[in-house]
DNA sequence: TCGATTCCATAAAGCGGTTTAGTAAAACGC
DNA sequence: GCGTTTTACTAAACCGCTTTATGGAATCGA
């Protein structure tokens, strides 16, 4: 079981051959008559010989792997994107690594330890919260090598992807505005992230053309992950008047949101209207199907591995971020304002029927 | 930019001192006056050395790294066991490479090639079809260095954990006659693999206690992913009479036959009851909440990675698989049967208020 | 028949670390 | 002051593969 692996020398030394003979052959850069290649195929398979891969990354000088940090692969929207950039990686030849950072500075410099230390090639790069200066330096000191998708880092120099954030929080914030909403509380990211900060605007800009000017209190900073945003929605419903409606930072804050409505016993949409962001394919069945700004998040993933695999094969950097364009998809979470008193507790009254889906038809773009 | 990185070589010469010297003192194999090691805390800060991490592997034997191959990274039950390893692995200094195989064998025994080559040095599998024996005969060749999770593999050798299929299959089986259905449908996975078919076993088994005899037509068998599972929950509804109520043998059926239940216009449970199996979080949040049989997802996570760390570290194998209990978690997805002619609709009237869950009591555990 | 190619291969030097065996010098014990 | 131990280090082999430089034998052309 533990016998010792066959290396390339058992192989040449069946096969009546050198070492470097054999590498060659094998990796093709040596042509040889089919007599002594048979040998050497034959050799291989009795030995069940497969090439180092540590030596031949050492000898070779590379590690035919990127890897990516995202803050939680066990959160969907994240898992996607890996998704796809390992199918864009496996596709190039590369293994792709991924790590969780939990949104800590320190694993995520960690794994530009991983790039210097020759561990991967490269790093598509996915942070969540603001920087303090050190994963900008981090990043520029691999120039070439990193990619950042979905989210900023500030002062840093390598091809970045983003979502029109803002144009994403000033269709959501628009929708509910052509429903009648005035009263649209925004619970968004975390307060010095990029993403977070430009849905906050474009969510100010539709209040603006409406002649709303809203007040602090109608703005809620949390974090992009379930649990905080759940937390944080509570605030929304010891508010008198009580918002009638709210424009959520992400799926996962309007999962928190909702979870709070239901705790609350306050029915989306007909107690309030809900708006997500992200698109999120599980928003269909939920209860109601939630009203979202679509990302493409696959989109996301693939283009950030697929530039990452072009740098490394020696491509120039992109210089200007990339912005992807989003799109509301109308789902159940929306209706006309309820004219509640503040107080008052309405009992729910969403209807599956009414908003959901066709099958193949999920959620209406526009 | 791509200057040559510093070698120990160069740590050794601006500290005056060999490399061996600098390797043990690095590594903590030997002790050096204050002053010496000063010297080669400067040197390597002065160089921004890193020790080069494919060298340092293939010299040591071994790559500190462990893989895991699941069907695939954005499923969220493949995402939590893979996050809960991740956090394992990373506590025991080991790095996580994680594969999505898209159940094509030919990518599952990529991994095992990886494994070959050196390239991890253990592996946790995570399989959901049926194997031709090759995925047996790859584990058996690497015994010490394979986990297997969540899904049996026939005739292999290797440390396994699993849930109580059987068991949750009967609990979702009996509640659901509890509550007064007779024709109980199951919707499960493959039909040659072991969870489906353990699942299968506990539905029949309540349903024999109840003096439920089954027929063929009551059993359909399908994927445990969603694409597919809407697809064949299709049959379900030109059966006539309708069933009154279905066990899905994954979360992800469930959402097929909801999605389906939407598109019919069947309100889900007055028009027909639906328990799942899983018990991912977001259950909580669906229309309606999905009753469902909990597994410990993460629990399958760590204890695989854990066992894996322990038997790279010397370990025997454990010998028995281990078998992890589920629980029925109730939600809102149940009610008593509705007295259907078989080919009447009835509007839905699911009311988010009834059964959902409260904030700190996501559903019932019984 | 002789020099020039072409073909088939190999020796040896890395890649950047770790590790084993060993040694010179200093400190110690008595 | 001499043997012994300890301290402080180093030379060199090695991990398994790649690659460059090289070279002998066969073939070819004239």
């Amino acid at each position: 079981m533990l016998l010792k692996r066959p290396t390339i020398s058992d192989v040449a030394r069946r096969a009546g051959l050198s070492p470097a003979a054999v590498s060659r052959w094998l990796n093709g850069s040596m042509r040889l008559p089919e007599a002594t290649g048979d040998r050497i195929r034959s050799a291989v398979e009795a030995l069940g010989y497969r090439p180092h891969a540590q030596a031949r990354r050492l000898s070779q000088g590379r590690s035919d792997t990127i890897g990516i940090v995202l803050p939680d692969i066990s959160n969907p929207f994240f898992a996607l994107i890996a998704g796809e950039a390992e199918r864009v990686a496996t596709a190039s030849g590369l293994d792709l690594v991924i790590w969780s950072s939990r949104n800590l500075i320190a694993r995520e410099l960690a794994c530009f330890d991983r790039l210097a230390s020759g561990f991967i090639d490269g790093l598509i790069l996915i942070t969540n919260h603001e920087d303090d200066g050190r994963l900008a330096a981090a990043i520029n000191q691999h120039q070439g090598r990193v990619v950042i998708v979905d989210e900023d880092v500030r002062g840093a120099l390598a091809p970045r992807f983003f979502v029109e954030n803002e144009t994403g929080g000033y269709q959501a914030t628009q929708h509910l505005i052509d429903r009648g909403h005035r009263h649209i509380l925004h619970i968004g990211g975390p307060s010095g992230v990029m993403s977070a900060v430009e849905r906050g605007k474009g969510w100010r800009r539709a209040l603006a053309e409406a002649a709303i000017d809203p007040p602090a209190s109608w703005h809620i900073c949390t974090e992009y992950e379930l649990g905080p945003a759940i937390a944080a929605a509570a605030a929304i419903f010891r508010l008198s008047p009580r918002p009638s409606a709210v424009f959520a930072g992400s799926d996962a804050i309007a999962l928190g949101v909702l979870t709070q409505a239901r705790a609350q016993n306050v029915a989306v949409p007909a107690g309030m209207s809900l708006v997500g962001f992200d698109g999120m394919p599980i928003n269909d069945l939920l209860g109601p199907p939630l009203t979202s700004i679509a990302q493409p998040i696959d989109e996301l993933g693939r283009l950030g591995a697929e530039q990452l695999v072009r740098m490394l094969g020696g491509a120039a950097e992109a210089a200007a971020p990339i912005w992807l364009p989003v799109a509301l998809v109308e789902r159940g979470s929306v209706s006309v304002p309820f004219q509640n008193t503040g107080s008052a507790r309405q009992a729910p009254t969403y209807r599956a029927s009414r908003n959901g889906p066709a099958v193949d038809q999920p959620g209406r773009v526009t």
